[in-house]
DNA sequence: CAAATCCCCTGCAGGC
DNA sequence: TGCCTGCAGGGGATTT
């Protein structure tokens, strides 16, 4: 899973590989999943096309092309963006213990490969790879509405206290699912959405309609914090990419309480707690969180 | 309307 | 050594 601050540093990264550059040619794998539009329309909508901008819209990234169509890209949970300028299928896998993080330096395509795009200039390929096709790809026709940016709450860049104390009005869920809900806060993933909770010093279980307004003002600040920080030091995989044998990284040394069960907690020492949420793991320290 | 459940997919870890 | 099971999870669709 991509969160925010890793989408957003894949797209600072794949921006100068793609704006102003005329596709010449497109590779697809088959229909599945992963296309929510066909892939052959994918391709035809996408040859001869010049690539305007590349946004970030939550945990999307939307393309726009120089005829008013955009291509929308998710990556899911194993989603990768590469490009050919050098070719290691070791980097690959390394990249993907790493956290899914693009890197301008990468690849030839494999059968994971559902999207290659070729380049008028011949240049470096752009390639969107996804070994569990958990990510999404779709074309939009120039002033066709997208559904699923329009469903998208505030940036969680943006996040406010009361945006988000007023989503919790009501809900009787986890207030971490609420921090996980696309429709009010845009990008906010499993594992920041945890680390938030730690800074904010609230349990995740708590259910959404009890905190108090202070509670979800400071989350809210530990949601933004958070995100920037992460951005900050280069989407926090970045740095163990190149670690060869791809071992624990920059990731987990930010990570205060995910990924950390048993762990003392690094404020009072008391041992990281998990359970279980809406099938997925929430992680936290039980004295300093309630 | 809210909430719970199921499902898409693949690689890998752990148990025996 | 190899097979089997369970787990990981974003998010949409369906059901309660």
């Amino acid at each position: 899973m991509p969160e925010l601050p890793e989408v957003e540093v894949i797209r600072r990264s794949i921006e100068p590989l793609i704006v102003g550059r005329t596709i010449a040619r497109v590779r697809t794998t088959g229909d599945s999943y992963f296309f929510l539009t066909p892939a052959r329309l994918v391709a035809k909508g996408l040859r001869g096309r010049r690539v305007l901008a590349i946004e970030r819209r939550g945990k999307y990234l939307v393309a726009a092309l120089d005829d008013g169509a955009s291509l929308l890209l998710h990556l899911g949970m194993t989603g990768q963006l590469l490009s050919s300028v050098a070719r290691s299928p070791r980097l690959v896998r390394s990249a993907e213990k790493a956290n899914w993080i693009a890197e301008p330096r990468v690849f030839a395509a494999d059968e994971h490969t559902h999207l290659e795009l070729v380049f008028a200039d011949r240049g470096p390929r752009v390639m969107l790879r996804d070994v569990r096709k958990f990510g999404k790809c779709a074309l939009r026709r120039p002033g066709e509405r997208e559904p699923r940016l329009e469903r998208l709450g505030v940036d969680a860049l943006e996040a406010c206290g009361p945006v988000l104390f007023a989503a919790t009005r009501r809900r009787r869920v986890a207030i971490k699912s609420i921090l996980l809900d696309q429709t009010v806060l845009a990008g906010v993933g499993n594992i920041y959405a945890d680390e938030a909770l730690f800074r904010a010093c609230v349990r995740p279980e708590r259910q959404a309609c009890h905190t108090t307004e202070a509670e979800c003002r400071n989350l809210a600040k530990a949601v933004t914090q958070i995100l920037r920080e992460a951005i900050g030091s280069g989407g926090s995989t970045i740095d163990d990419y190149v670690h060869p044998d791809g071992t624990d990284g920059g990731y987990s040394r930010l990570c205060r309480v995910y990924g950390r069960e048993g762990e003392p907690c690094s404020r009072c020492g008391q041992r990281i707690r998990r359970v279980v949420i809406q099938h997925r793991s929430a992680h936290f320290c039980p004295k300093c969180q309630r």
